[in-house]
RNA sequence: CGGGACGUGGCCUAGCUUGGUAAGGCGUCUGACUGGGGGUCAGAAGAUCGUGGGUUCAAAUCCCGCCGUCCCGACCA
């Protein structure tokens, strides 16, 4: 056991007057937007001010910066971990496809085109056949599968590969929808439905558990309905997030493709009787657009607040002092953050000595880290640090020195689960069943509606006219229930209630 | 692609209506004091006012074109 014992009260923190709201004027100095003032604003803020981006010079591209790059590291090294386990083999395709490769899937070309970046010029000419910035690899990489499945023995081909890219934006928003951006796609093909249709689930499964595991994120899974469907998918699955406008976010798809890209890019093999049959794909995405969930599943009106587990600094210490109490106190701190690393925690530690400890408390709280040791003269003496937690609601507390890299790992654990509680908290509160119209329209303009739904596309508009609420997804997990549709009062589809909420 | 707003040191803005020395805050740099919740004082550096043209003795300011950005809408995995 380590005692642990209150620290002294602490004078209550700077007011926070903000000059002309809406302004980025005086952020550095005075924090960001409150969230419960304009949920937007405080978006663009934090993320440029905690620098996690910045903007690229081109409409709709974003610069990942160092702390904001390590986070996708960390979800990319878990869910690589998961890919590869489950038997996948990472490949990397060319970005540039064939026009023509792309044109062969109807509903594909359709669904994408609008999205495209195409090169026409290259070495100096106009080019034969034009070349798509890849939106997606289902073409190209159908193209290989057809080349490299002969028999069911080559079945299933499991691939994967991590890549940039690019879908020409016209609301562009960092993270969450983003000209150019990262992710995985695993792309697989099996004997028959029932294989290809455990690979989408199974896909869907694991990004249900980076989400909630990593990222703290109570995600819900379940199937798209057909108006939300993957452009030349048979089914679409996904996992849906809240964030705390009330608002959907799609954190990860996972696609049974049928034999539609099979029967285009004659992918074939022959089965155990030696008949010529059509593979079954599936397709799967994860993207940096999870970072955008995490930002919005867990910050406050101070900034950031980051899940430990994918935080690129889970504590942060700030060394209190100066002159030679600054060498006392900062020597002390390297040496307490080599102990953490050797523990397996990512630290960092506040050298910058133009700053005072005010202004770095106020600084790290706003970058989300979740953890923060003080050290100054008083602990030195005591032989302990102070720790404050990111989301304060503790106060202070004193821990011995010489006992910290040995409780903060639980400390940090216990803040992981906490987030993740609060945030599902949060999302049950503002979810209901809705069974008429009028409550319809108050609950999805904070929240998510339980509805039972005709599944109708017409009917669908009209809600998303009036609303701007659109079907999120049939979740997996919820029991049968047949009746009407709450808005036209046709008879309900799905067998079960469906998600609605505006969304991301 | 439609509607609206806006481009002025690294960042945010004032100045424009009524043409005449480009101003302020933040940040940066130097020094001193200071240092356990967003420090103080003194000094300094830093701007072809988005771009091209036009009007004028004179343009950040007025007029026209272009480029770009943001917001709303449409569109969107």
């Amino acid at each position: 056991m380590v005692a642990i014992v209150p620290a002294p009260a602490v004078p209550p923190g700077c007011p926070r007057e903000r000059p002309e709201a809406g302004t980025l004027g005086c952020v550095s100095r005075e924090g960001v937007t409150p969230q419960s003032e304009d949920f937007s604003a405080w978006y663009n803020e934090v993320v440029v001010q905690a620098e996690l981006v910045d903007r690229g010079p081109v409409r709709g591209t974003m610069v990942i910066r160092p702390y904001g790059y390590r986070m996708w590291e960390l979800l990319q090294a878990d869910l690589d971990g998961r890919i590869k386990e489950a038997g996948h083999g990472n490949a990397c395709f060319p970005m540039f496809i064939p026009e023509s490769y792309f044109k062969r899937e109807a509903e594909h070309v359709e669904g994408f085109s609008p999205e495209l970046a195409v090169v026409t010029v290259a070495g100096g000419k106009e080019l034969e056949e034009p070349l798509v910035v890849r939106p997606t690899s289902e073409t190209v990489i159908g193209e290989y599968m057809a080349k490299w499945i002969d028999s069911h023995r080559d079945l299933p081909l499991l691939l994967n590969q991590w890549a940039n890219v690019v879908r020409w934006e016209l609301r562009p928003r960092m993270f969450l929808r983003t000209t150019e951006f990262l992710w995985q796609e695993g792309h697989t093909a099996h004997a028959d439905e029932d294989d290809a249709m455990r690979e989408t689930m199974w896909a869907l499964d694991a990004y249900a558990g980076v989400a909630r595991e990593l990222a703290a994120m109570p995600v819900i899974e379940g199937e798209k309905t057909p108006s939300e469907r993957f452009a030349g998918a048979v089914r679409t699955y996904s996992i849906e997030g809240m964030m705390r406008d009330g608002r959907a976010l799609q954190a990860g798809t996972s696609h049974y493709l049928g034999t539609n890209f099979a029967k285009v890019f004659d992918i074939q093999y022959q089965d155990a009787q030696g008949e010529l049959v059509h593979a079954h794909t599936t397709s799967w995405g994860m993207s940096t657009r999870m970072l955008g969930g995490v930002i919005m599943t867990h910050g406050d009106d101070k900034g950031l607040v980051l899940p430990p587990r994918i935080a690129t600094y889970q504590v942060v210490i700030v060394p209190i002092g100066r002159d030679e109490l600054a060498e006392r106190t900062l020597a002390a701190a390297s040496e307490l953050a080599a102990r953490l690393k050797q523990a397996g925690v990512r630290v960092h530690v506040d050298e910058r000595t133009q700053l005072r400890p005010g202004f770095k408390y106020n600084d790290w709280e706003m970058r989300g880290v979740p953890i923060r040791l003080e050290l100054g003269p008083r602990d030195l003496d005591a032989g302990v640090v102070t720790l404050a937690r990111r989301l304060g609601d503790q106060g202070k507390e004193q821990i011995p020195l010489d006992r910290v890299p040995e409780v903060l790992p639980g400390i940090l654990d216990e803040f992981q689960a906490f987030l993740y509680d609060r945030a599902e908290r949060f999302r049950d509160e503002h979810t209901a069943e809705i069974d008429d119209w009028e409550s319809f329209r108050s609950q999805v303009s904070g929240g998510w509606a339980r509805v039972l739904h005709c599944g109708r596309t017409e009917c669908e508009d009209e809600i998303k006219a009036d609303t701007a609420a659109t079907p999120r997804v049939v979740p997996a997990q919820a029991p049968e229930e047949t009746g009407v549709c709450f808005r036209c009062g046709q008879p309900s589809a799905y067998g079960k209630r469906v998600i609605f909420g505006r969304s991301y």
